[in-house]
DNA sequence: CGGTATCCTTTGCGATACTG
DNA sequence: CAGTATCGCAAAGGATACCG
């Protein structure tokens, strides 16, 4: 079900804060450039997200063939779509995590 | 970062079937129910699970003292309201996935 | 009926070191 | 600069058995 394929990838754990950091980086940027704009994220787990990435068609790799080599990662239309509904999500938790939060302190009190 | 949190929660296997199913079925069901409507899931994961989203606020837990025990499950207000954003994923995902999966195709070809 | 307990395998991912 | 390789641990989750 691509469905459940898709709320994998959302859900795991930098895939869509990537996806997001080169939006907000206007859509393209470099792989240190990436890496300074998720906070905490590895070089193995930036490189395998945006591998994924790409594979899924989210984002383009370009290489260019200088030294010291330089890549950059452009956000692609189809990425760009996904970020409205991810969007959704993004200010459905600014909107409500204080009662998720308040829930689970009357839950906990018990 | 509560989109961090969200984002764990939305990305873990069963959550947001299970949220999904529940208003499939009206808002409200029995754990058998339940565990009918979300093939695959064993009792451990919905067990756990719906104690997660309980605790969250998402749904309630209601325990009829009958014999045989009765427990139904109700969604509430505050996760009727994820509801509208998660369909916004579902529907990207149902107007996109085929381009992800020819991107997949075409990248694995080479 | 609606769970829990236990065990065990798989997956995710951080840390570190190395490289074209 | 932009990765890859290797290691190792912790967490997720499936299978099975049992219980109030």
């Amino acid at each position: 079900m691509a469905v459940r394929e898709l709320l994998t990838k959302i859900g795991d754990k930098w895939t869509i804060l990537v996806i997001l950091s080169l939006d907000l980086l206007g859509g393209r940027a470099r792989f240190s450039e990436l890496e300074r704009a998720v906070p905490g994220i590895s070089q193995r787990m930036l490189s395998s997200t945006l591998k994924n990435l790409d594979r899924d068609g989210l984002v383009i790799r370009e290489l260019f063939p200088e030294v010291p080599p330089r890549v950059e990662y452009e956000i692609t239309a189809l990425g760009k779509s996904l970020l409205r509904p991810t969007q959704g999500l993004v200010d459905w938790a600014k909107a409500n995590w204080e009662q998720v939060r308040e829930a689970q302190s009357k839950h906990d009190a018990r």
